[in-house]
DNA sequence: TAATAAAATCGACTGCGGTCGAGTTTTATT
DNA sequence: AATAAAACTCGACCGCAGTCGATTTTATTA
C-alpha cells in the first residue's frame, strides 16, 4: 500500500525542488535562503532538513533533474555514424553549454561532483556512472569502426576524455578561455591529441 | 623610507597567516572561525578582511606557502635522467600526499584552483603558471631525448597531463581510488595512455 | 474507538562569515 | 607644534545555514 505518509513524502519533497528551481534560477542560489524555499515550499524551515541534509544538496538534486533532461536531448540527438571525438564534443559542448548558461550553478555542481563531500559522494558517483553508461556505448561503436584501441579499459578512455573535457570548463572558469569557440577548439585540440598520441610516432 | 605603517601591515598579515597555521592544522578549516583567527593573531575581527577579502582566501595564502615548500622540494629531487612519465608522476605523486595528508584542506584547495570564483581567478591563475613553470622545462627536455613530439603547443601537453591528474585525485575523492598505490596506477595508466594514444596505430 | 507508539513538523535558537561606520593612529603639510 | 587628511582598527550588527526539543500528525494495537 502506497500509505498516505509516503505519498506526503513525495509530495513535500517534489514542493522544494519546484520552489528551488524557481527562486535558484530567479534569484541566484546564495541569494535564496532555506527559509524562503521552506516558505515558497509551504513548510517550516526545519522540516526542509528533513527531505536534505545541506542547502547544496538541494542543489545538487535540483541540478540532476536538469541534467537529465539534458541528457536525454543528447542521445536523441546522437549521430552514430560521425567521427568519435565529434560525438564526444557534441556530448561534452551540450553539457557545458547547461553549464555556461548559469556560471554559479556550474561552478557548484562541478565542485560537487568532481571533488565530493563525504556527504555527497555517493550522489556525485551515481551522477558519474550515468557519463559512463552514455559514453560507454559509443566508445565500443568506436572500437568496432576501428577508430578506438581495443585494448584498453574503456573505463580508462572514459577518464581519459572526461579529464579533458574539466580541464577545458576549468580553462573557462579560470579565463583563459572566453567564448563557447574557445572552448570548443580547446577541447578539440585536447581530443586530437589524446586520439594521436604524445610520444613521437617510431620509425 | 620604509614607512612605519607598511611594516605594521607586514607583521600583521604574518600573524593572521600564523594563527592560520596553527589553528587550520590543529582544529580544521570548518571549526576555525574568524573571530579565534583575529583572537589568536591579536587583532579586532574586522581588521582580518583588511588583509582577507575572505575566510577561503586566508586558507589560499595558507596552502600557498605550503605548496611552494613542496614544490622547492620536488624541483630539488628531480631526476633529469628518468623517462618523461616517470618525472611528471614524481611531481604530481608529490601534490598529492600533500592533498591526502589532508583530505579537507585538499578538496578547498582543488575545488578553489580548478573552478575558482572570479573573487579567487586572479591567485588561482598564478599558481597554475607555477605548475606551468615547472612542467614546461621537463617537456623541453623530453623533447629533445625524443620523447615527446615537437609539434604540439607545450601548454596543451601541460593541460593534458595535468587534466588526468585532476581526474586521478577526483577518483580518489570519490571513492574509486583508495589507497596512495591505487592513485598511483590510475595516474600511470592514463598517462601511458596519453603518450601512445587512442586511436590504434595505422598499418 | 481509545490509547499509545512512532514519525514528521516547526520556528526559536546558535554560531558563523562578512559589513559598517564611529573612533583611533599614522602620515603629510604648514 | 598644530592641523588636516588619509589609512587603519574594531566590535556591534546582519542575515545566513543548520540544530533541537516541544508539539502535532499518523499508524498501530486492543
Amino acid at each position: 500500500m502506497a500509505g498516505l505518509r509516503e505519498r506526503k513524502k513525495l509530495k513535500t519533497r517534489a514542493a522544494i525542488l519546484d520552489a528551488a528551481l524557481n527562486l535558484f534560477t530567479r534569484q541566484g542560489y546564495d541569494n535564496t535562503s532555506i527559509s524562503q524555499l521552506a516558505q515558497a515550499a509551504g513548510i517550516g524551515k526545519g522540516t526542509v532538513y528533513g527531505y536534505f541534509q545541506t542547502k547544496s544538496e538541494i542543489f545538487l538534486a535540483f541540478c540532476e533533474d536538469q541534467l537529465a533532461f539534458v541528457y536525454q536531448e543528447l542521445e536523441e540527438k546522437s549521430s552514430p555514424d560521425t567521427t568519435l571525438v565529434e560525438q564526444l564534443l557534441t556530448l561534452f559542448m551540450g553539457e557545458f553549454r547547461f553549464i555556461s548558461r548559469n556560471k554559479e550553478f556550474g561552478r557548484i555542481l562541478l565542485r560537487e561532483t568532481v571533488f565530493p563531500k563525504e556527504l555527497t559522494v555517493e550522489r556525485s558517483v551515481e551522477l558519474d556512472n550515468k557519463y559512463i553508461d552514455l559514453m560507454v556505448p559509443m566508445f565500443k561503436q568506436a572500437q568496432k569502426k576501428g577508430e578506438l584501441r581495443t585494448d584498453i579499459e574503456l573505463i580508462l578512455v572514459v577518464g581519459h576524455f572526461y579529464a579533458l573535457y574539466i580541464m577545458t570548463v576549468s580553462g573557462w572558469y579560470m579565463g583563459r578561455l572566453i567564448t563557447e569557440e574557445d572552448v570548443y577548439m580547446g577541447m578539440e585540440s585536447l581530443f586530437h591529441q589524446a586520439m594521436l598520441g604524445l610520444a613521437p610516432k617510431k620509425i
